[in-house]
RNA sequence: UCCUCCUUAGCUCAGUUGGUUAGAGCAUCUGACUGUUAAUCAGAGGGUCGCUAGUUCAAGUCUAGCAGGGGGAGCCA
């Protein structure tokens, strides 16, 4: 009986329930014995006294722990070094020294794995963004990438709720598509056939009848067409899923594994397309501001003393909304040179949204009717006959972060854009059924999501705001 | 894909008109120090100057090719 109370006791101490820095730096509650693993960013200290700062990612802040050296044996803790996943258990207390507010007095420390500090790449103080990228196995221990992940997730949970907030319903829109006909750029092609020997056809193609599909099939470049399938029945629904882009990109704004969100509305019109992406913009900034102050207070300091306020402005200020014709107005008369010329007709540059933004309007902008020859088949078509109703929201710095449009909802000309567009009827058989069986108006946008971060985050490359990127010659981890 | 820049110690970077033994800070190791805040102080170890070829009496430095990376552009989200 008496060895059974040891034991229970024993085991209980052992699994003392481990607490998180983030909750621990919040408690006012003292003198409590607490539990807090976490990998090591410093040690420092004497030959008396050490102390530790741990960070365990909850937040960006560390726990200082407090080692009275003489209380520890001495080999391990030379194991303590910077990277090392420790256990510490001790007393919380209010901090003896300046610089935090409350500090734990180790009673007992569990090394689970060292560092080797000659091997070990990530250090105290000096890295580059570029050589982060290198090792991206490791670079989520760092305060940089730590704060852009927590962002990262808060973003992505705010849109959710976003939408569940109002009524949206969330659908999964296929990631391997038998369609070729999206038109968003260069796909990546999914198969099951020896790439050395496939099989091949009379004529001498390769036979995609004997792939797995039984047809030729990629990996999804956009959900809006099936999300306008969901739209029509649903009434309101939005997707976020990984999307996939062949192009040969390298730019700080490209990634070809990204993730996007692609909200498509029936009976909205692109005045109400434009409300919801505003409202939605807005929403997620301000989610950012109000659920992430500390990562965000951190990359302000560390990386644009301006981000802050510029988060603030865009939820603030009243997006200019203007027609395409109009922004050709103003760049022609801005008395500009510009690298490519501006006339009626031609596709916006970067160069020609920039001005608008940041030296024009000093706001976001969006513009519509576009130019029906510079956009997709798919867009309503307005009366004049030149002009579709696309809208593409322009912000400072990242310049395009959504696209979309009301989309045509009569069947008879969407079929002749089509055609006008060599667009395959054939194989868009069950788009077009949309419109012959129950057609109604309808819109919809695309938000990349690693833009919105980028903005957000204020990193200035795009590679910087998703964990593993997937650019051109790159597919490392 | 086009234009342009970069590659020197584990990391961040200096290195003059081509010239003897390539430097600094941080990190590492040794020592000192009773509460540090990127701790401090003293000392030590650490380099095929991205790779290959060339020019030259002599190449980290000049030239070419290749590799990796950055920035700008296009395509777009």
């Amino acid at each position: 009986m008496h060895r059974l109370k040891i034991s229970i006791l024993i085991i209980r101490t052992n699994k003392m329930k481990n607490s998180k820095v983030a909750e621990l730096l919040k408690s006012t509650e003292f003198d409590r014995i607490v539990n807090v693993k976490g990998w090591v960013r410093t040690k420092r200290g004497n030959n008396k006294v050490a102390f530790i700062a741990l960070n365990d990612g909850s937040v960006i802040h560390n726990i200082q722990v407090v080692v009275d050296v003489a209380a520890f044996d001495e080999e391990m803790l030379k194991l303590i070094t910077t990277g090392a996943g420790i256990s510490a258990t001790g007393k919380l207390v209010q901090s003896l020294g300046q610089g935090q507010s409350v500090e734990i007095q180790a009673t007992e420390i569990e090394v689970y794995g060292t560092a080797d500090a000659n091997t070990y790449p990530l250090q105290k103080k000096g890295h580059s963004l570029e050589f982060l990228r290198e090792i991206a196995h490791l670079r989520p221990r760092t305060n940089t990438f730590g704060a852009v992940l927590r962002i990262r997730h808060s973003l992505a949970f705010a849109i959710h709720k976003y939408f569940n907030d109002r009524g949206f319903y969330y659908l999964h829109t296929p990631i391997v598509t038998g369609s070729d006909a999206e038109g968003a750029g260069a796909m990546f092609r999914v198969t099951t056939l020896d790439a050395l020997k496939p099989p091949l056809t009379e004529t001498g193609e390769v036979n995609f009848k004997e792939d797995f599909f039984g047809k030729a099939t990629n990996l999804t470049v956009s959900g809006q067409l099936e999300g306008e399938l969901g739209a029509t029945a649903l009434s309101l629904i939005y997707t976020f899923g990984p999307t996939f882009r062949a192009e040969n990109s390298n730019t700080p704004r490209h990634l070809a594994e990204f993730w996007m969100i692609e909200p498509e509305m029936a009976f909205y019109d692109i005045t109400d397309n434009m409300d919801l992406a505003e409202d939605f913009l807005k929403y997620l900034v301000n989610y950012a501001i109000e659920h992430n102050a500390d990562d965000l207070e951190f990359l302000n300091n560390m990386y644009d003393k301006e981000l802050v306020a510029r988060l603030r402005s865009i939820t603030e200020t009243k997006y200019e909304r203007l027609d395409y014709t109009e922004a050709i107005e103003i760049l022609t008369k801005s008395g500009k040179t510009f690298e490519f010329p501006v006339f009626w007709g031609v596709d916006l540059q970067s160069e020609h949204e920039r001005y608008l933004v940041e030296q024009h309007f000093k706001k976001p902008v969006i513009l519509t009717n576009y130019p029906r020859d510079i956009k997709a088949f798919y867009m309503k078509q307005n009366d004049d006959g030149k002009t579709v109703r696309a809208m593409d929201v322009l912000f400072p710095n990242i310049g395009e972060i959504i696209g979309g449009s009301q989309r045509e909802e009569v069947y008879e000309k969407l079929v002749s854009r089509m055609r006008e567009m060599h667009i395959p009827e054939k194989e868009m058989w069950w788009y077009l059924e949309t419109r012959q069986y129950g057609t109604v108006p309808h819109s919809g946008f695309g938000l990349g999501f690693e833009r919105l971060v980028l903005f957000v985050t204020g990193m200035k490359n795009i590679r910087d705001v998703i964990p593993f990127p997937r650019t051109p010659q790159n597919a490392e981890f």
